[in-house]
DNA sequence: GGGGAGAGATGCCGC
DNA sequence: GCGGCATTTCTCCCC
């Protein structure tokens, strides 16, 4: 593919707003947030229909470079390299990408109406919680759930056996110390409204690290070990059902 | 391309760890550390050569799912569909990606040698505060940086000019509720190792959320206008002095 | 491998 | 738009 009819594509794909995938050898200047440069090196750029851009490596879950939606992308030609400049201006950002050589180009108008369903996300804990405060403690009784403009964002608000306000802090995974300190915001932030001199702080997670729980003892808090609702389900059922996921191993 | 041609082509990438882009219409499943489902829509899919993969929408610059590195792939054909197993015995995680329609199939054994440098980073404000603490404070002098170990990661660990211990907390961007609880949890801790009861704190950052500012000076503590190091510096540089983007200035 | 914290975090929701 | 916060956060560093 020459450089002409490649410049000639992406252009094309621009205007039609498509996503173009594009497999070359390129180097990528950043100014915006922060500054980067990248040395030559194959990589995959894609250019979103949202105009959005993201630069991939051959590992890793994150792209190495990226641009936000709404930028601006043009393609020049600079002595047999292809150039590409994006920026946004209302982010006072932008890259310019040096393409040595091209791999592969492809765009494509993807259709898709579909939205993600997901479950097990830390609000569907603090659901459960809600709706059976006693997986938490026995007599716990729930009053609210997200609380989110008087004092903070709690999870669940609890009444416990004895008639005491109690703040549940829910983490879909191993709570932290930041947990613990924002558990203790919230606590001390409704005592203060309230006027009241005490409150009880719960958190409720899968499982804690020690640091963390000493943290929380040394303020009179507890911990539950609570697990999110469906975690890891269905993974389990096909192990012990279906003799084990199997994939083709050889691969 | 034929099921079987993509099929073929999928397996023969797979066996030589190259990295894998296809366009396709397609259903994901997921099961992991929490589950979900998408049904079908046009996609991306990217399988890099760590054998990390992940799916893209036409919009957003993250994946819409994605499997961690050192998956295992294998490629199966149901009645006209090519069905793609991801699975991660180590995390218990899977993946299934049912694909419709094949739009377009690339695989590429990318060579990448160089790594990014990057500057603009919290650690490059934290050394440029430890070179000149007086940007922050008059009389501010420093003691250490980036203590890790023994009272938790304080940034920059100062003394006043009163000969006061004095921990500033950098954030690169503006700093919220949870900086003022993380200074707040570092300076209680050097207070109870120290065994002193004047500990000082201060938030170093480009602007701060007004909660925040009220929570720090109810605290307290104490908030300094510092922006990160080079921050738009060359975006700055170009707009002012070269009236547009020069990509080869200054390098 | 776990703990802790930053990230050019991103994305979501509420005000 | 800002604020606050979860995220299948990811990534890095250090113990």
């Amino acid at each position: 593919m020459s450089i002409e009819e490649c410049q000639s594509q992406l252009e094309d794909a621009l205007n039609k707003k498509q996503t173009i995938i594009l497999a070359c050898n390129c180097s990528i200047r950043y100014s915006g947030r922060a500054e980067s440069f990248l040395d030559y090196g194959d990589r995959i750029v894609i250019i979103k229909s949202d105009h959005s851009l993201q630069v991939h490596t051959s590992t890793g879950s994150t792209p190495v470079n990226y641009m936000k939606q709404d930028s601006v992308h043009s393609i020049e030609q600079d002595e047999k390299k292809l150039v590409l400049k994006s920026s946004n201006l209302l982010l006072k950002e932008k890259m310019t990408i040096t393409i040595n050589q091209i791999h592969s180009l492809n765009s494509h108008a993807l259709e898709d109406t579909a939205s993600i369903v997901l479950q097990g996300t830390e609000d569907d804990m603090a659901k459960m919680i809600y709706e059976n405060p006693e997986i938490v403690e026995t007599g716990l009784k729930a009053v609210s759930r997200e609380e989110q403009t008087k004092y903070g964002f709690i999870d669940v608000f609890c009444v416990d056996k004895e008639g005491t306000l109690t703040i549940i802090e829910c983490k879909r995974y191993k709570a932290e110390l930041n947990a613990v300190t924002q558990l203790r915001r919230y606590v001390e932030r409704l005592m203060k409204s309230k006027g009241i001199d005490k409150v009880r702080g719960i958190i409720a997670a899968p499982s804690i690290t020690p640091n963390a729980k000493k943290m929380l003892e040394d303020w009179g808090y507890k911990f539950a070990i609570v697990k999110p609702p469906k975690y890891l389900e269905e993974y389990d059922k096909s192990q012990t059902k279906l003799g084990g996921y199997q994939p083709n191993a050889g691969s």
